[in-house]
DNA sequence: GTGTGACTCCAAGTCCGTC
DNA sequence: GGACGGACTTGGAGTCACA
């Protein structure tokens, strides 16, 4: 199920993720790719509409090359 | 259900966890009650044996007066 | 290349308890 | 005060088709 009431902290990760994922020139599909997630999950959490644990944050930092703590910067 | 295969970003979250916890001199009965969580469950959590949400991070982050981003640092 | 709704499955998170 | 377990409900993980 999808985060209906889109939280701030969801948002701001969201929006950290985007970022980190086009500073570094991949789509969401490559990332999807690299991470080992489907694309469609990614651009659920880019979006704020996923609440992904703490596994779930590593699968998307190790491509991005950041920590889980600079993925989740700025979010409170 | 808990988590049986611990994993090494989890018991980092949890030794991070129980650091700051006792910073402040909470007990895991009065910080589960600040953050509205299970006193099992804030337990779980600084043994390694749960798996967090950012929603949950964000709920044990506010009364400890610390980021979800410290809780996490270190955490790979 | 991305957004979205709908779906299944199982873990997140709760609530009770004992030691 | 903390570790741990059983049983339960809710919601995240993971996937797909289609726009």
């Amino acid at each position: 199920m999808r985060v209906d009431n889109k939280h701030s902290a969801l948002i701001t990760f969201g929006e950290n993720l985007r970022n980190f994922r086009k500073e570094i020139g991949l789509s969401q599909e490559e990332l999807a790719l690299q991470a080992d997630l489907d694309r469609a999950y990614v651009g659920g959490l880019e979006r704020g509409e996923r609440n992904p644990t703490i596994m779930s944050l590593l699968r998307i930092a190790k491509p991005l090359e950041v920590t889980v703590s600079e993925l989740l910067e700025g979010v409170k």
